[in-house]
DNA sequence: GAATACCTACCTACTGGTCGGTAGGGGCAT
DNA sequence: ATGCCCCTACCGACCAGTAGGTAGGTATTC
């Protein structure tokens, strides 16, 4: 990660001027989430972004790079606001409710990260191990711990919290990486606002009975 | 698909004889799991094989046909051994208990096969439309309304049926196929026996509650 | 003149796929 | 039994296309 990341203009002569890299950054993003790291090329980027090979390999050194740039910045834009929603404001069930809401609301608007981030969590690439890895850990392990003491105060019913800490997350993200067998599944596209409604009350329904027993 | 797979021999002179086909498609299923279609060249595929690429496109036309191949002889063995397990023989949480730890099992032996399926989940490929799309719906569209049928009989809470059976098998699969955060997360590797018994009575314990409540 | 951000042209490595060729067994007519 | 022919299953060599990456040059700005 450079700091060129000053919105002071490089003031350069093209008419883009500003936003190179950053728009390479957006396009990698939609890219790879769409077609996998090996499933896109360079050229594939450079070509949408509107330069040529060689420029893109200007801002970042290697095609390895620019995807760790991509998670990584993705990543920054990802940790706070759930972290945000995190925060711990009330108790029990309802505090859960609130989480997995802002959840929800953020994997849909960012559905291909989703789709990123499963690719990776199934490749078990370098990536996710080190960074991704390292940034979702406390956040798991704030979870567990938040849950055990919930559990101990008898608001929760009792589980091994780490599952089921996976399991919850594992019931919000699962709909949105499969959705392309969710379509042929349900004949009906699954990321239509009516059924990303149906989806999440049911979620937070099943999760409730669960949680709640 | 040909129909050569006679048992009698085509008696030819070399050891290998019968089973380079077979061998291929073991290979293939294992190679494209663990990484995916693009990423698995023919020649890594023959090379494990222990032939050249020419002679293995000489048992499949293309690679897209060897991939399809993979895919449905997989298939082929998925789909008969999970009938059976939905075949109902009782009621309410125990009919379900029976269908996931057949289920789980079932996964446990495959981890190559939940990975593949996934990333054809993920991709949305033409496979995964076509024929896994065509295997599994009548088994989705029996499940839905088994369920229904168990909800009118109160013998379980009422939920929207097709949701519930993403979430199930969400629970399910998600686990398998993200095995590798998993291992970050918990520091230990989730496919050892121990970690699968935990796993699997965590899914069965959360499902039961949320089934039953 | 130095730095920035881009370009064209080129490189090597590897991809899926095709080509012609061949070793060796089976069946058959002589 | 001996050629003869067709068969299956393999091979080395080669193809065009594409991948990521590099070298060197150019316009613009400070």
């Amino acid at each position: 990660m450079r700091e060129d990341s000053l919105v002071a203009p490089t003031s350069r002569g093209t008419i883009t001027a500003e936003g190179t890299r950053d728009q390479i950054l957006a396009v990698s993003l939609r890219r790879f989430a769409a077609d996998g790291f090996r499933g896109t090329s360079l050229n594939d980027i450079a070509d949408e972004v509107g330069i040529r090979r060689p420029s893109l390999l200007y801002h970042f050194p290697s095609k390895e790079e620019l995807y760790r740039a991509t998670i990584l910045s993705a990543l920054a834009g990802w940790i706070e606001p759930l972290r945000d929603a995190a925060t711990v404001v009330t108790q029990g069930w309802d505090q859960i409710e609130r989480v997995l809401r802002s959840a929800f609301r953020f994997f849909e608007e960012r559905p291909e990260l989703v789709r990123l981030a499963r690719r990776e969590a199934i490749d078990g690439g370098p990536i996710l191990t080190d960074e991704l890895g390292t940034a979702i850990r406390p956040l798991f392990a704030q979870a567990t711990r938040w849950l055990e003491g919930e559990m101990d105060a008898g608001r929760l019913r009792r589980y091994d919290a780490a599952q089921l800490v996976i399991t919850s997350y594992g019931a919000v993200l699962s709909y949105f990486s499969d959705a392309a067998l969710v379509t042929t599944l349900l004949g009906t596209d699954p990321l239509a606002p009516s059924a990303l409604e149906t989806r999440r009350d049911h979620v937070l329904d099943v999760l409730e009975a669960a949680y709640t027993a």
